[in-house]
DNA sequence: ATATAATGCGAGCATTAGCTCGCTTTTTCC
DNA sequence: GGAAAAAGCGAGCTAATGCTCGCATTATAT
């Protein structure tokens, strides 16, 4: 199975320069993922393209999956910003215009930053920060399930949580893969053919015949 | 000079040794991602698990990466061969019953061997065998978009190109997530409510209202 | 039987990545 | 101003990994 390396800072940056540095350590980890990939983002090239000593970089993160994690961190927490917002903001709508919103919001949200997106779903082993994602998703599940439960007077009679994970699986899964694409699927035209597309199937598997 | 009769194959003898040794070597490269995970497979290790010396294994796979991609190959050629059979039974039924069975064998596939596929979904950097992948992908997408082209008087109007993504999409991610979850989401009882409630999804999706 | 080719061996080289440690510089606070 | 704490530095150690190379063993052909 997978090894566990340490995860947690070693020390608190308390003052603003060592703030801006430890941005400046993520920001630097996340262009050298975009723009060479995992294996090209070794510790001492993360130091040196965010202008601070290996030393430095070690003061605050224990190791190199730290940095890694921190990246992936900030990438969830940006989408489950917009997530969590937009199911609040679609609490009170009818399931077809929620439906709507919601694949929107998925596509949007995929393509934040694809490019880091499409790195960390391809090139990053999960190891350690496994139970992060988990935990995300949990999260997404947990919300759509419980807007599906709220307004289960306008679908059939299915068990929410399951009906929860297939359509957040659904629904992830084609936002996801459009990014992967990275074909000319990014057409204003294509876009909305699969918010469409995808909407006509959530929706129909989820009200009564 | 006599020549002995054709029947007699002459090269194959020598070449059996060296094809056992090709395929201790993945299997061993299977078993220790499976068993210890990515970051432990070192070809030392995997040419000791597999009973062959090192020079042996660069004899035959030019890199690490070559012995990952061969047991990627092996495991996406299993699935393929499931799928490719699949859809050639299924050329000739109705739209109902083909998702249905369709779906059954995506979940089927992804249970072929859950620990590999997590590990290799989770742990590889996919770096290069991505056109490997990618065409596995394609010929799927074309498989799918084929069977529904012939099936198109049973459906709605709709793009065929479209709509295999879209139910390609959607069936994988949920046979995928399902495996991931790890969860006792195995039982019977499940996967059969699974496949129902996909196979209602994908065939209300592309059925006429 | 013997020459030739195929296969197998494994100690060890070269490289590289992650990381430490002793030290300097900057900030804080009295 | 000056002491203490925080932040920063970077040469270089350690360990491990991918891989090579010269030689040994086994099979094939004549």
């Amino acid at each position: 199975m997978a090894r566990k390396p340490p995860t947690n800072p070693r020390k608190n940056a308390s003052q603003a320069r060592s703030r801006a540095t430890v941005d400046a350590l993520i920001e630097a980890t996340a262009r050298i993922l975009v723009r060479d990939g995992f294996e090209k983002a070794s510790t001492n090239r993360i130091a040196e393209i965010a202008g601070v000593s290996v030393g430095s970089l070690y003061q605050y993160f224990p190791s190199k999956e730290a940095l890694v994690a921190a990246v992936i961190d900030r990438h969830n927490r940006e989408i489950m910003q917009v997530v969590r917002t937009t199911l609040a903001e679609v609490a009170g709508m009818p399931l077809d215009k929620a439906v709507r919103r919601l694949v929107t919001v998925a596509i949007e949200a995929h393509r934040i930053d694809p490019k880091l997106h499409r790195v960390l779903a391809e090139q990053i082993p999960r190891t350690g920060q496994l139970a992060e994602v988990e935990a995300f998703n949990r999260e997404v599940h947990a919300l759509v399930r419980f807007y599906l439960d709220s307004r289960r007077k306008e679908m059939r009679k299915i068990d929410p949580g399951l009906a929860a994970f297939i359509c957040v699986s659904a629904i992830e899964a084609v936002a996801h893969n459009m990014v992967l694409d990275e074909a000319e699927m990014l057409s204003e035209r294509m876009v909305k053919a699969l918010v469409d597309e995808t909407t006509l199937m959530v929706v129909g598997y989820l009200q009564p015949k």
